[in-house]
Formats: structure tokens, C-alpha cells, sequence
RNA sequence: CAAAUUUGAGCUUAU
């Protein structure tokens, strides 16, 4: 029962809800000890509300053999759909129904609905009250709950509460943990308090935490927003040194961080560099060079990468076509832009909206007044409004 | 652990 339970979970991995849902109804057709117990429906349940299937959730879990179960973790996982699909007033009533019933709502309970209260309008006061409720319950914080209080009160921006939450970490059993400092940076690059992001940054040493991938890209990312490029760099070299490997969206970025910076030699090399760490440039990182070039006016260079992103197996997209039609367009060679934008349709590429306005621009930048009318006029048909 | 928490990459427009 176990494996046939994991099979379910692996399904819904891959995105195959339609067997992990053929594995439940095979196992209500079996006897005894393959028959699903409550364990099997909570992981079906989390299943569909992965795949965002709230309505078969539900179904399963007010199906006649569940009726019976008095099962806080079945309301958790109901919860977990619900708050994960935004419906949080739903997550609530049955937070509600479950107490009724005379259940306990357990941490996990709680946790669920700070969750959810992190997606609503106003929080922080809800979320206060409900944890002292959750106290008086007898149900004490670990550091998943500490943690989840740290995501709410930060999306809320509420600088002061989620630190005082760090507080309270540190006066139990519950030290701040690598997830708690990570979330503290977040919030601080997010408003742009570069310092205190450092701040919180040094203190996770000083835990003796070894910053991972989530804490560098934070940094990275908050560098880059602010125009910080070298301070970028830095961070990017910084989170190599300490032997915390990048991933394709780490180098990703750091093509586009050296391409801001007007760097084209350091943005190629951070793709090469991807490359021998064993990644493929995927379409986007591909696109963050070729922009670099365009930039640059480096049109030799643009094309030379274009040829060998394709031969590696990498199709185009509409955004890439449309950052060398700018390219393109920037030093006046419309003609060129134009060609490509041919191309792209030819290989059944819809144009974007963005697609059609570097081409106006284009043709206007070069006086060609007609030729841009006659795309505007494109576009409209295309179904997309004029301005 | 059956359920819950943190970061993410590219395009047009004087951004």
C-alpha cells in the first residue's frame, strides 16, 4: 500500500493526475490491506490540489468512506488545496467545521491557515490573534510555524513583526534556521534595504548556517534591481567560493546582470561557464546573451550565437525574435528587423504585442511612416488594441 | 514522515 501510495504521489509529480486517480480507483476494488486508508486520501488530495483540481479534491474528501474518518491531517490536506488555490475562506470554514466536529486542530492546522491569511488583504492582526488562539490550544511553534509567521508578516511588510518573530525563535527550543534568515532577506531586498539584507545576511554565519542557493540568488537579485552590479558579482563569486553551485537559473541571471552592466565578454563567459558545469542553455539564457550583443551593436557576434543556440537544439521563441528585430532597429537597418519578423511567423512564431511595437518603432526610427502604418494596421488585426 | 514555510532568469515604449 505503501509503494501504490507513492506511485499516487509520483503521478502527481509528473503531472498525471489521471493515474494517480486510476491507482485509487484500482485500490477501492481491492481487499484487505490495499484497500486506501486515510494516509492514501490525504495524498491524493494533496495530489489534485497540486494539479489545482479543488473540485475533485473536494469530492474525494466528502466521498461516503471519508464521512466516517475523524482525520485532522484529511482536513489539513482539504485546507492545503484551498489556501494553495487561494480560496482561504474555504480553508477557514472548514478550519471551523473541523472544531465542531470536536477535532484538534493541530500545528499543522495553523500552519496552513497562516498560509493562506499571507494571501489575503490584511493579515497581520488575524494572523496575531490566531496565534495566540493556537497557544491557548496547547499547540506550541516549531520552526515551520515560526517560519510561515516570518512569510506572512514579510509579505505584509511588516519589517518590525516578522523580526520580532525572529525574536521569539531565539528564546526556545526553535533557533532562526537557514529558511527564517532567507525569508528576512527576501523581505528587505524586495523593499530595497540593501543594508539590513546584509545585516540579516552576516548574521546567518554567525548562526554557524551556511548560506545556500535561495540566500545568494536573493542577493543577487537584489543587487541586480538596484543597479548594483558589481555588488552582483560579488555575491555571484562569493556563493561559488563558499562551494554553493549555481543552477540554470543562477548563471541565467548572471548572463543578464553582466549584459546590464555592458559587459559582453563576462555575460558569454558566465554561459560557457554554465555550460561546464554540465547545464544547457535553455532559450532564456541564450536570449540574455544575444540581447548583450544587440546592445552592443555586436551584430556579428549576435548571429554567431543565434546559429549555435539552434544548432544545440534550442528553439526560438517570439520574445527572442523580438529582441533582435530591436537590435536591428536600433542601428537603423528596419530591412533587417522586418526579415526577421517574416521569419518568425514563417515558423508559425506568433508575434507578441511587444513584436509589432519594436517593428513601428523600428520603421518609424527610419522615417518609414507607411511601412509602420502598415503594421499597425497588422497589429489590430492581430487582436491587439492600438495606441 | 499522509498534510503546511523561503529565492528565483530574457523582449518593445526617453523606463
Amino acid at each position: 500500500r505503501m509503494e501504490l501510495t507513492n506511485l499516487m504521489k509520483d503521478f502527481g509529480y509528473m503531472k498525471q493526475t489521471d493515474l494517480a486517480l486510476d491507482v485509487l480507483h484500482w485500490m477501492k476494488k481491492q481487499k484487505g490491506r490495499l484497500k486506501p486508508n486515510r494516509h492514501v486520501y490525504t495524498s491524493i488530495i494533496g495530489v489534485l490540489g497540486r494539479a489545482g483540481m479543488v473540485s475533485k479534491a473536494r469530492e474525494i474528501f466528502d466521498s461516503e468512506e471519508l464521512k466516517a474518518l475523524e482525520s485532522v491531517n484529511l482536513y489539513n490536506a482539504m485546507m492545503g488545496v484551498y489556501v494553495k488555490s487561494g480560496f482561504f475562506k474555504r480553508a477557514w470554514k472548514l478550519y471551523e467545521e473541523l472544531c465542531e466536529r470536536g477535532l484538534k486542530a493541530d500545528e499543522v492546522t495553523f500552519n496552513t491557515l497562516f498560509c493562506g491569511l499571507a494571501k489575503t488583504e490584511n493579515p497581520v492582526q488575524l494572523a496575531e490573534k490566531l496565534f495566540r488562539k493556537m497557544k491557548q490550544t496547547g499547540v506550541s511553534a516549531g520552526s515551520y510555524t515560526y517560519n510561515t509567521l516570518i512569510m506572512l508578516f514579510s509579505k505584509a511588510g511588516n519589517y518590525k513583526a516578522a523580526e520580532t518573530i525572529l525574536e521569539e525563535m531565539r528564546s526556545t527550543d526553535h533557533l532562526p534556521d537557514l529558511c527564517s534568515f532567507n525569508t528576512l532577506i527576501n523581505m528587505y531586498a524586495r523593499s530595497g534595504k540593501h543594508e539590513e539584507a546584509v545585516r540579516v545576511f552576516s548574521t546567518i554565519k554567525r548562526a554557524g548556517l551556511k548560506p545556500d542557493i535561495v540566500t545568494f540568488t536573493n542577493l543577487i537579485q537584489m543587487f541586480n534591481q538596484a543597479h548594483m552590479l558589481e555588488k552582483a558579482v560579488d555575491s555571484f563569486a562569493d556563493m561559488q567560493e563558499s562551494g554553493c553551485k549555481p543552477d540554470l537559473m543562477t548563471y541565467s541571471l548572471m548572463v543578464h546582470v553582466h549584459g546590464r552592466a555592458g559587459k559582453p565578454k563576462e555575460a558569454e563567459q558566465a554561459l560557457r561557464q554554465m555550460q561546464q558545469a554540465g547545464y544547457r542553455p535553455n532559450v532564456v539564457t541564450w536570449s540574455s546573451l544575444i540581447q548583450v550583443y544587440g546592445k552592443q551593436g555586436m551584430l556579428a557576434e549576435l548571429n554567431s550565437c543565434f546559429a549555435e543556440m539552434q544548432k544545440s537544439g534550442c528553439k526560438p521563441d517570439a520574445t527572442l525574435y523580438n529582441i533582435m528585430m530591436n537590435a536591428y532597429g536600433q542601428v537603423s537597418l528596419p530591412s533587417q528587423a522586418a526579415c526577421l519578423f517574416r521569419q518568425m511567423q514563417s515558423q508559425g512564431i506568433q508575434p507578441s504585442e511587444a513584436c509589432y511595437n519594436t517593428m513601428i518603432h523600428a520603421y518609424a526610427q527610419g522615417g518609414k511612416l507607411e511601412e509602420a502604418q502598415a503594421v499597425s494596421r497588422q497589429m489590430v488585426r492581430a487582436g491587439f488594441g492600438p495606441d
